[in-house]
RNA sequence: GGCGGCGUUGCCAAGUGGUUUAAGGCGAAGGUCUGCAAAACCUUUAUUCAUCGGUUCGAAUCCGAUCGCCGCCUCCA
């Protein structure tokens, strides 16, 4: 398995410090507001990453930070007279909603800033002590110039940084490019005792914090979008191999931006949509097949039209899960087995992820896949039932678990479920015997008032069959 | 100003030296099935990969130039 790697801007053979075990860093939110649906693309493809490596039979520790005490937050809470700890809380809250709704596979940990405080001021000390930080009145900064490796992850040049048009300006750093470890309090900020007196964590340093507390001095893979690339991972780099003396990560991972209409969404432009919003729109499965029908690492426009193609598309597979789950009961092993080898399947579909999670192919190989199944489907009433359920698997293991588009067990038959099917057998018996009469109009009538309500009706070869159009 | 990415069919999007006269999805056209539909299947839908040059036996894929778009360098997924 190969990782695009932004460190070193190659392909490189996957190779986890201690297999089985993986550990995992995904940048999670600061929970100011309601993340946009351009981060849920991150957060999906990096679950993404994280289901297809337990298909591969690692043992992942995947951990999420999440950022509780920042200027935005704190600029919310003057704004809604409320506590920091009670903006963070409420953001936390619809974080793990809105995740939820969005399919993510719970994380092992998501560890918070707040609680970290202590182990950042440790880190602080440790750089302070071999002089790569310096203390301005209570206001500690990282010297960039101390690291020699500073801007290896982004490729940017100190010096060329320095010349550029938009470098901070601040008198108390003795060098623009030089970032906060530790902020003092002003009034009526939320703060912490520190040995520079009452401040709070620079943003940078809760991740290098958090990744030493949770998953060692070395992470075996780091993933956040590509705005982080600088300067945040870069800063976080120069600390914690400062601090640590070790590689910080051995394989950083960086996601492409969502786009509207060409532009980057972000909440300064405007130009954003909630997760919460475009996922109560669409169903999980939608929007996860739409970010995994483009590589991670490039651009995507959000428009509605291609998610209704998504929404199509995704129709098409979950169309053959339903045939397939009818089959299943009425079928045996004398029936007729295709000649078709899903191992073929299962191959295509792992090389492609293999070869830096290329999802889309990945989704290409499952859309041959129902199309071949398919064709079996429509020329043979009966396919035999280990065929059958090893095409149920290959579904779940690649569409259901590595992609999360589909739920195959979310259809579990409830009792109330049975007493409608019962109701709309009465009537599609009607409907038989009205086309028996040749009575259309009425049969029609039928149809397409059950259509109203969500029941398709089709006619086939072998009598009418119908099917309860999912919500969700 | 510095650094990086991108430009593939009507739309989205893989492919980065020969297995590709370019995968998959959506859309469109025709057909099978049907009382009519729906679903599904079949056929068709880029001799061409921004443009122009070059390297090579061979390029969408490598090199150079040009045009266009975007991102990072400030908080940002």
């Amino acid at each position: 398995m190969v990782i695009y790697n932004t460190l070193t801007k190659k392909k490189e053979e996957f190779q986890p410090i201690n297999p089985p075990n993986v550990t995992m860093y995904s940048c999670g939110p600061t929970v100011y507001d309601y993340f946009h649906i351009g981060n849920a693309r991150t957060f999906i493809m990096s679950d993404i990453i994280r289901r297809y490596l337990e298909y591969k039979g690692y043992k992942v520790t995947y951990v999420q930070n999440l950022t509780d005490i920042d200027d935005k937050i704190i600029k919310k809470s003057i704004e809604e007279k409320i506590s920091t700890e009670q903006v963070a809380e409420k953001y936390i809250k619809a974080f793990f909603e809105d995740i939820k709704k969005m399919n993510v596979k719970v994380a092992t940990k998501y560890p918070k800033a707040t609680e970290h405080i202590q182990e950042m001021i440790e880190i602080i000390k440790k750089l302070e002590a071999k002089g790569v930080a310096y203390n301005k009145d209570g206001n500690v900064f990282y010297d960039v110039s101390k690291f020699p490796e500073y801007g290896k992850l982004s490729g940017k040049v100190i010096d060329e940084l320095e010349s550029g048009a938009r470098v901070e300006v601040n008198d108390e750093k003795n060098n623009p490019l030089d970032f906060s470890l530790w902020k003092k309090a002003k009034e009526g900020e939320p703060s912490w005792d520190s040995p520079w007196g009452k401040g709070r964590p620079g943003w940078h340093i809760e991740c290098s914090a958090m990744n030493l507390k949770h998953l060692g001095v070395t992470t075996d893979i780091h993933a956040g979008g590509n705005d982080l690339i600088f300067p945040h991972h870069e800063n976080e780099i120069a600390q914690s191999e400062m601090a640590n003396e070790k590689t910080f990560v051995n394989y950083w991972i960086h996601f492409g931006f969502l786009n509207i209409r060409k532009e980057k969404m972000s909440k300064s432009l405007g130009n954003f949509f909630t997760a919460r919003e475009v996922f109560s729109k669409y169903p999980f499965g939608v929007i996860r097949l739409f970010f995994s029908q483009s590589h991670y690492r490039g651009p995507l426009d959000y428009d509605d039209e291609l998610l209704s193609a998504a929404g199509k598309g995704l129709e098409k597979i979950n169309n053959l899960v339903y045939e397939l789950k009818k089959q299943i009961e009425k079928s045996d092993d004398n029936c007729y087995s295709p000649n078709i080898n899903i191992d073929d399947y299962k191959k295509t579909f792992e090389n492609a992820m293999d070869d830096d999670f290329n999802t889309p192919q990945a989704v290409a190989t499952i859309f041959d896949f129902v199309r071949d199944i398919n064709k079996e489907l429509s020329s043979n009433n009966k396919i035999s039932k280990t065929f059958v359920g090893d095409s149920i698997n290959f579904l779940k293991n690649t569409a259901q678990h590595v992609l999360g588009i589909i739920d195959l067990e979310k259809e579990d038959k409830s009792e109330d479920i049975e007493l409608v099917e019962d109701l709309i057998n009465i009537l599609t018996s009607i409907r038989k015997k009205a086309k028996a009469e040749k009575l259309y109009a009425f049969a029609d009538d039928i149809r397409d008032r059950l259509n109203e309500i969500g029941v398709i009706l089709q006619d086939g070869k072998n009598g009418t069959e119908f099917k309860i159009k999912r919500k969700s």
